[in-house]
DNA sequence: GGGTTCACTCTACAGGCGTTGACCCGTCCA
DNA sequence: TGGACGGGTCAACGCCTGTAGAGTGAACCC
């Protein structure tokens, strides 16, 4: 028996429950204890299933974790936001990325990851912070926008890790407009450069 | 033979070159791939040691993780510095950690497993993170300053992980001037609280 | 309603890991 | 100068891991 009830459900459909079933126990864990210590036997277990489904759908333990911390550009607000309004957007899309609906645990899969495995690493240096950080240096523009727009992206990733990986207690359990009224002006003096000390 | 060279040298002179000699590969074996890649196996060959080696002078990984991953807060500058000069002395503290004398294997060690290893998790938060910002957090005072010293703390992190870890290029790249220049503002606009909005 | 497909399971393998205990041999002390 | 201490090595164990292949029974199609 798995995830499905008594109730009649089609084999396609059956199909489609258990690969979510696996997707989902997936992310928990490598969000929780990181992708070494996240055995596809603790994740077979998790979802209610065999070891070697998982090892049949997904193919390798890498397939599934590349499954499993996907990542796409779509719910990027700051990318369209106009430059007065980066930094706020920034820090809404972080807290829309952990906090909003569709779970929190796909991003922290990819994050947890990041200092210790290879493609998470990759991903998210290439696919999520230099690709968002151009795209923002091209709205803030000016004189070193490509570093400013990184010193953002920066800032907000250490939000988000101190926030929810680490949980830094007065980060992690601030509300969140404390976090917006503090952390915006912060970020505002990075769109624009200051003066260079008499040159 | 292991790492010295003909001359002679003392039984207790050749103990304390081969222990640092392992510290030293295990430092950066840590930094670089992180605990659960770096094996015991691959440390002593870096340190051109026996593995069993290993184990008889620091009893088991994890106490050879901790013994790598020592840290003091001995040279925190933005402990003992004046209000007005926090923001720049955190940015000191960081380069200074990260590119001073004394290396920077050990602090990436840390800061690689900080997502993975529990200890390591633990060190970072409580030992490193939480001790200095509560000293920040007394220093610069106000309302919220437990808050904002944290938020000040999640962007040094965001930063270096940002330069030394994930090696973002705009950022890795930059220079250490610039860097200061552009970011001390921001940190500097996290000293005080801004005023609440009409209330 | 019978053959086929396919989701799913069981069992097992090979390799790498941390860790151990017996063993060697140069250095030290009496 | 001889015995003892201890740094260093060797070979091996037991465990856990990702992975492979054969097998099973229910759902599907004609």
């Amino acid at each position: 028996m798995t995830a499905a009830g008594t109730e009649h459900v089609s084999r396609d459909e059956r199909r489609r429950r258990t690969e979510a079933a696996i997707l989902e126990a997936a992310r928990a864990l490598f969000a929780e204890t990181g992708f070494e210590r996240a055995t596809i036997r603790a994740v077979a277990a998790s979802a209610g299933v065999d070891p070697a489904l998982v090892m049949q759908y997904f193919g390798s333990k890498d397939n599934l974790f590349a499954a499993a911390t996907r990542w796409s550009r779509e719910h990027v607000s700051v990318l369209d936001a106009p430059r007065s309004q980066v930094p706020a957007a920034a820090i809404a899309d972080l807290f829309e990325t952990f906090e909003g609906p569709g779970g929190r645990e796909g991003a922290a899969a990819l994050m947890r990851n990041c200092l210790t495995h290879p493609e998470a690493n990759r991903t998210l240096r290439d696919d999520v912070m230099c690709s968002v950080a151009s795209g923002v240096a091209e709205t803030i523009g000016g004189e070193d926008a490509e570093l400013r727009a990184g010193l953002m992206a920066a800032c907000i990733m250490g939000l988000g890790l101190s926030r929810y990986l680490l949980q830094i207690p007065a980060v992690a359990t601030a509300s969140r407009a404390d976090v917006e009224r503090l952390l915006e002006p912060a970020l505002c003096a990075l769109l624009d450069a200051p003066e260079r000390p008499a040159g």
